[in-house]
Formats: C-alpha cells, sequence, structure tokens
DNA sequence: TCTTCAAAACCGACTGTTCGGTCACTTCTT
DNA sequence: AAGAAGTGACCGAACAGTCGGTTTTGAAGA
C-alpha cells in the first residue's frame, strides 16, 4: 500500500501518508461518527457492518473500538451529534427572523436542507424500539424541546397578532412541522435536488393562508 | 430445486400442497401475517425471530416456511397487505364525503385509527433500504398513488371553487398529507390514545384557513 | 540532529453466538 | 394406511466484539 521507499533523511511528521495533520482524538471520532453515519444511512442499523464503517473511516475495524463501546454505543452516539446539531440549527433559524413569515422561512431552509444531508439517518433513527431505554428518552425529550420551540413561536406570534387569536396552538405546530416534513419527504422520494429550486416562500404562503 | 428427474411411479403434479389455496390455507396464512405484523412491531425487521412469529401465531417455526418462501418474503407479503389496505381505507374515505372539508376529515379520522394500530410496522417499513429493489419500487409505487389521490382530490376542490384557484396543488397536498401525519405521530409519541378524543373538524379548519 | 524506546494507536484474523432455513420425524386427516 | 400438515433440533453463514501482534509517536537523552 505504501511505498515509502524513500524513507530515509525526510521529515516523517510532514510526509506523504500523513495527509491529515495528525488527527487529535476528538477529530478521529468525528471522522468516524460521518462515516459511521454515510454507513447507516445506507445500509440501515442492523446491515451497517462495524467493517464497512471501519471501511468507510479508512481504518480497521479494531480502531473503532478504541473510539465506542460498541456498534450500539455508535449509534447513540451519532444519533446524540445529529438531534442536537439539528436541534441548535432550527432554534436559530427561528430567532434568525423578525416576523412569522421569515421565523417560518427559515425553518422550511434549514429543515429541507438537513434532511436532504441525513433523510436515510433520520428514517432509521425513528425506529426508536431498537434503542435502549436510555436514549430513547433522551431522544424523544429532544423531540420535545423541538415540538416546543416552535409553540413558542406559534405563541409569540399569536401575541403579536400576526396569528388569529383563537388558533389552537398544538394545531398549528402540527400543520408547520407536518407540512415541512411532508415537503421535505416527497423531494426525497423523488430524489434529493438542489435546495436552491424550493419555493419556500410559497410554503410559508400555504401554511398561513390555508388552502381556502 | 425439483428434482423431477427420478419419475416415481407417483403423479408429483397432483400432490403438490401449493396448487390448491384451500380456505383453511388462506386463513391460516392471514393468521400469520397479523402475528408478523405483531411482532415486527415490537422488534422491528432484524430483531423479529422466526421463531417468536411462530410462537406468537401458536405454531412452529417449520410451519410458517410452510407458507412464505423467507423471511424476507413473509415482509414484503405484510408490506403489501398493509399499504394496500392503507390505499383502499384512504381512498373510501375521501370519496365518501362531498365537500372538502368531509373529505379531508374523512382522511384525518382513517388515517388517525391507521396509525394508531400500525404505527410501529409503518415506520419499520419506511426502512426501505432493507428491502429488495422490486418491492420498494412497488411500496415506492403504491405511495405515489395516495399522493395522487390527494393531488386529485384537492383539484377537485380547485375546480368546484371550494379551494382557491391560485393554490398549488403539490403544495397544498404537502400540507394535507404533512398536517395528518405529524398529528399522529405527536400522538403516539404521547401514547395510544382512544380515537374518539380527536377533533378532526379543528385540523381541517387549520388546513383550510391557514394560521393566519 | 539523531537514537532509543515505551506507550498509544492501530489492525484484522479469530471466536463465540445468534438466527434463518432445513429435514427427519411425529401427528393429524381422509 | 397413505399422505398431508406440522414440528423443533440441528446446521452453517454471518457478524459483533476480542486480542495478540504491529506500527506510529513523541519525549528524553546523547
Amino acid at each position: 500500500m505504501d511505498d515509502r521507499g524513500s524513507s530515509k533523511s525526510v521529515d516523517h511528521r510532514l510526509s506523504l501518508k500523513e495527509m491529515v495533520p495528525t488527527a487529535s482524538r476528538e477529530e478521529k471520532q468525528t471522522e468516524i461518527i460521518k462515516a459511521a453515519i454515510r454507513v447507516f444511512s445506507k445500509y440501515g442499523f442492523d446491515g451497517a457492518k462495524m467493517e464497512y464503517i471501519a471501511k468507510e473511516a479508512g481504518i480497521g475495524k479494531g480502531t473503532v473500538y478504541e473510539y465506542f463501546e460498541s456498534k450500539d454505543g455508535l449509534f447513540e452516539e451519532i444519533l446524540k451529534f445529529s438531534v442536537e446539531k439539528f436541534r441548535i440549527g432550527l432554534k436559530e433559524s427561528m430567532d434568525k427572523g423578525e416576523t412569522i413569515e421569515q421565523k417560518i422561512m427559515n425553518c422550511s431552509s434549514f429543515t429541507a436542507q438537513f434532511m436532504n444531508d441525513h433523510m436515510e439517518f433520520v428514517h432509521i433513527a425513528m425506529q426508536v424500539k431498537i434503542l435502549s431505554e436510555d436514549i430513547r428518552v433522551h431522544y424523544m425529550a429532544v423531540q420535545s424541546v423541538i415540538i416546543e420551540y416552535y409553540k413558542e413561536m406559534v405563541k409569540g406570534a399569536k401575541e403579536k397578532g400576526e396569528l388569529r387569536s383563537d388558533l389552537d396552538v398544538e394545531l398549528a405546530t402540527c400543520c408547520i412541522i407536518g407540512t415541512l416534513d411532508q415537503f421535505c419527504k416527497q423531494r426525497v422520494f423523488i430524489g434529493p435536488r438542489p435546495t436552491g429550486e424550493v419555493d419556500h416562500p410559497a410554503i410559508v404562503d400555504v401554511i398561513l393562508r390555508g388552502l381556502r
């Protein structure tokens, strides 16, 4: 594999093979996580062999176990990693906007982008039965938090008079999340497309004005 | 595979058990399917051992193989079974209503009931990666058909003037399906409840009037 | 700068276990 | 009695996780 014939006199730290600047432990862990996300997404939880994950990360199988307890542990780590990334990104999207239109539009963009990148994994993650009680609780808690964000957003908009006062907050939340998710699903279903094409204002319009 | 070369005195063609799907045979098959749905729902595809399925159906493991080719085959059969049940039920729900309100409301009721009964299995079925190309194509085709039903419904309502004429049919469909699904998800998330509690008219109202 | 060397990182062949699927045998049905 | 239906012990492929051996690293000493 590596035919480093001229091993003499070369400063090893800068030489060929070491293209990556001596990955720190944390960097490597992240590297494995990213590789594992790709493999889990492609093969599903049970179909993803540790061997594949190792190969995808460009390391040996044993090495994966230097960084993660077990396959379950790795998966749980990834789940936390992804869910947290989504939560933070979504929160930012909401906070960035001024009006409710802007807020929902930002959510729409962010969700579309995230789903585009992680759809398969999201699907797999939804199979919560396979996970330990612990991680399931954590996962559901974050889900709750996200729903709560939306509820807060809707409540705020109601108070500002941007939304009608008789609106059921829970249902409104379902409508927003559901519409955004479903839109992403139908797009992924056809096959991922560049996010630029999406007409987010139109989506927001349907949500706000309704169908009638 | 077939050792018909022996040409013994017995006429095999009349003694093959697969030839006649007797009533009891079909009943038993359905029985196994129902048991398998419960087991798949509880353990996920890979977690569901054939042994469990057999036990759940009250038969021996070998007997399952009298009725189904393989685990994959059984799963595919179930998927077809369930998806078809959903498609037909949804179509009926739509056709039963007169106005668009009624139609959407029927869809809402039906979807809620179905999800309540089959949620876990639906989740598992969404992990389409694990399936053969064949069955995945079939599954996606039916999904498309369902989306098409909704589109037709929306188009019809637009023509009748029940929905605004500038409405994007695709987006409207996303909004309806997404909202209904999300609502079910959030309910399942909390834990299944009797379907009676659901305020379907309120859901329809949010979809039609929008949030503003 | 070069050498040394112990610890850390890495590796993949191996092990033990877990099921999907089979088949020789038993039980039921006609 | 004959054959159909049913059974579960058994087989082997697949794979998570281990472990003994190898390579890399970097600090200390020359």
